[in-house]
DNA sequence: TTAACTGCAAATCCTTTGCAAATCA
DNA sequence: TGATTTGCAAAGGATTTGCAGTTAA
């Protein structure tokens, strides 16, 4: 498993390894917090502190996404291919959105604006559950 | 400007009037400390918990809106017009696009994920810098 | 061997809260 | 007058940091 790692930060470490294995493993954008009581299960005593580091070592290095959500909570997203999200306005849960939309809006946005926009983010709300029938 | 203001909260106080007026005042979507010092220049023993009490009423009632923005910081927006936000990736500069975009999105959404999304968001991020000619 | 990394605890930053005093209606 | 709002200071929650000990290379 230390080869699959591709390298990242400085030299490995077993923490490192679990923490991104954790964010890799889950399509839930866990918090900081959760991965913290999820490291444990296997390391113990690692710290929450660690927990930290490496999350900020793996978004810098682009290994892992940080979400911050409207209410401020911070998320982590192991999925690295480009896609938007869906936020339950019920239940708070994110789900990715993988389909291609709105294809030509950054070109369609310079056009308008006269801005040169490079990238842009698209966030949906409503509610992910049936109605009862 | 008593009269002018709707009601807002139970009753009519100075600090939230002047906290509405600075916020409506600019577009710099500025922070919570920002609307603190600039209140305290009008009424300088205003405290900072009284700031954020009024912020929070203020949002939830509708008159402002809160952004977080992806850096964890938040904002205050007194425009409540639609529209999208042109983040530039250089000075952290927020410029309010009320142009509509991608207008049929939702229906784009719908159509192709099967979700029933209510509402939606649309962040743009590049340099707002004229290259140098 | 030694620089990177860790655990721990303290520090920091931003925001909220409890309470007694002030104030709007 | 009485309930809302305030100022102040303390508390809270999330994240960062300093440091001494541990570990990968």
């Amino acid at each position: 498993m230390k080869d699959a790692l591709e390298k990242i930060g400085q030299r490995y470490s077993r923490q490192r390894e679990e923490i991104l294995k954790l964010v890799l493993s889950t399509d839930s954008h866990p918090t900081a917090d959760w991965i913290y009581e999820h490291a444990r299960e296997i390391i113990p005593n690692i710290s929450l502190g660690t927990v930290y580091r490496n999350l900020n070592l793996l978004v810098d290095e682009r290994k892992i996404n940080r979400l911050v959500m409207d209410d401020g909570v911070v998320r982590y997203d192991g999925n690295l291919r480009e896609h938007h999200h869906f936020i339950c306005t019920k239940t708070g849960k994110i789900i990715d959105i993988e389909q291609p939309l709105a294809e030509n809006i950054l070109e369609e946005f310079r056009k308008k604006t006269g801005l040169n926009a490079s990238s842009y983010k698209i966030e949906f709300y409503g509610s992910s559950e049936q109605p009862t029938q």
